[in-house]
DNA sequence: GTAACGTGTTCTGTATACGGTATTTGCGCT
DNA sequence: AGCGCAAATACCGTATACAGAACACGTTAC
């Protein structure tokens, strides 16, 4: 038996990280709204909370400040969720609709029937979750399919710069998405963007893509003025800790 | 004399900090080519040379290994400067010209005759930049008009995710564009897109900055190829340190 | 009572110390 | 010479230590 020379594997890619798990830690409270805006936190806080030291919490809010996830407070005195205002919504999906369109058009650049089956599998996938009507599961449904289409644009650049998106997005889906009603017609649209994609018809893929991010924006504007409106009414000012 | 009860200025926001001055002074020497790829470097190295310890050099690389503009060696062997290849080139301006089209679209919503004059002004600081041939002056020239144009959208996501697109696009221009002659040329497209902005014409707007973006992509890619291919042929292999 | 001031507390940023892993080096053995 | 294995080296990630800025508060002087 030849004795197999390693194929380097790569190990998993060395390690998982602390400061990466750190990350994700952090990233998954602001998204599930466990940190949410308004309090102040302390790295120490965080790092206890987590059972780590500062050093990997630091690093984690260095990446989360540079993607606009959180703020510092103004001296030196912790670091707080970003609020997320319906502004920002309508500014986030405004931009989304642009990359969404580009990647419609570019995956839909020939003819992909190889996309058909793949694609399909996602659609059924999210049905079916949004059948079950488990919230975080209509998500990552509709997050994968939308990835999905992305990386079927080729385009590396396009699927990096979208990645920051869908942070905000999946925060924005899980803060006011609690009537979930909304999230069980978006397959229908999924689906006729997908078949424009297979076809080729790059302009059909690019046009309805565009819309759907906004009717998406709409419903999802609509959800965050209902949310917003009765909370700028009883708007709970917390600034004591403790 | 009352004693002027310090209007507390914010003090131009705390710190200019360590980690951002050794962030800024490797992002720097990365576009200016002083760091290339193809070597490699270790934390100590680069904060001996900087001056600082391991750790704002360490923090400094988390930013920009997310933005890609470093990766990992393979085993905790360093870091190394991503290459530049012209397919990222090419997927790097695809994705703005989306963005770009997304931006002077939404600057030109209404006419906007309030920025006729100061975009006239950097039109005239860029056509006097290319008059003089300083290429780094150049290139901020035309960074500075675009940040205009994404400024005058309103959309300050469009605004952040464009940010890390820029320091690609100037170590681009930076690396590739020692020719400068193609950078005098786009003043006269620039004008174009500034009008068609202040008239308040949107799609006219959004498909000039689209044909705008292609043809420096045109030009980029030119003369990366150019550049590229007989790189590719004295191909150095730069494997051993010193 | 209240303004000024000193002191202890909080909290961050940066430096340094420590432990572990991968790689290279060196040496004895065949 | 070439191989195997141990010791040394090279680096990184993480923890800890330290110094300085901002704040909170009590005390003192009027």
């Amino acid at each position: 038996m030849p004795p197999r020379p390693a194929p380097r594997l790569s190990a998993l890619d060395a390690a998982p990280a602390l400061v990466e798990r750190t990350y994700r830690a952090l990233l998954d409270a602001i998204v599930a709204g466990e940190l949410a805006p308004g309090e102040r936190h302390t790295q120490e806080a965080l790092a206890e909370r987590l059972g780590v030291s500062r050093q990997p919490v630091l690093q984690a809010l260095l990446l989360l400040r540079s993607q606009g996830l959180v703020k510092d407070e103004p001296n030196r005195r912790g670091v707080e969720v970003a609020p997320l205002t319906a502004a920002f919504v309508q500014h986030l999906y405004g931009v989304r609709g642009a990359l969404d369109a580009l990647a419609a058009r570019s995956a839909a650049y020939r003819p992909r029937p190889e996309l058909r089956e793949p694609g399909a599998a996602l659609i059924r996938a999210g049905r079916a979750a949004a059948a079950a009507g488990e919230l975080r599961a209509m998500v990552d449904a509709d997050v994968a399919f939308h990835r999905f289409l992305y990386d079927a644009a080729h385009n590396p650049v396009l699927v990096e710069t979208a990645e920051v998106h869908w942070l905000h997005t999946r925060r924005a889906m899980a803060t006011y998405l609690r009537q979930t009603a909304s999230l069980r017609t978006v397959w229908n649209e999924h689906l006729a963007i997908l078949n424009a994609v297979v076809r080729g018809d790059a302009r059909l893929a690019e046009r309805l893509a565009h819309e759907h991010c906004e009717a998406s924006a709409l419903t999802m504007l609509r959800a965050a003025v209902h949310h917003e409106l009765p909370a700028a009414a009883g708007d709970t000012p917390t600034r004591r800790r403790r």
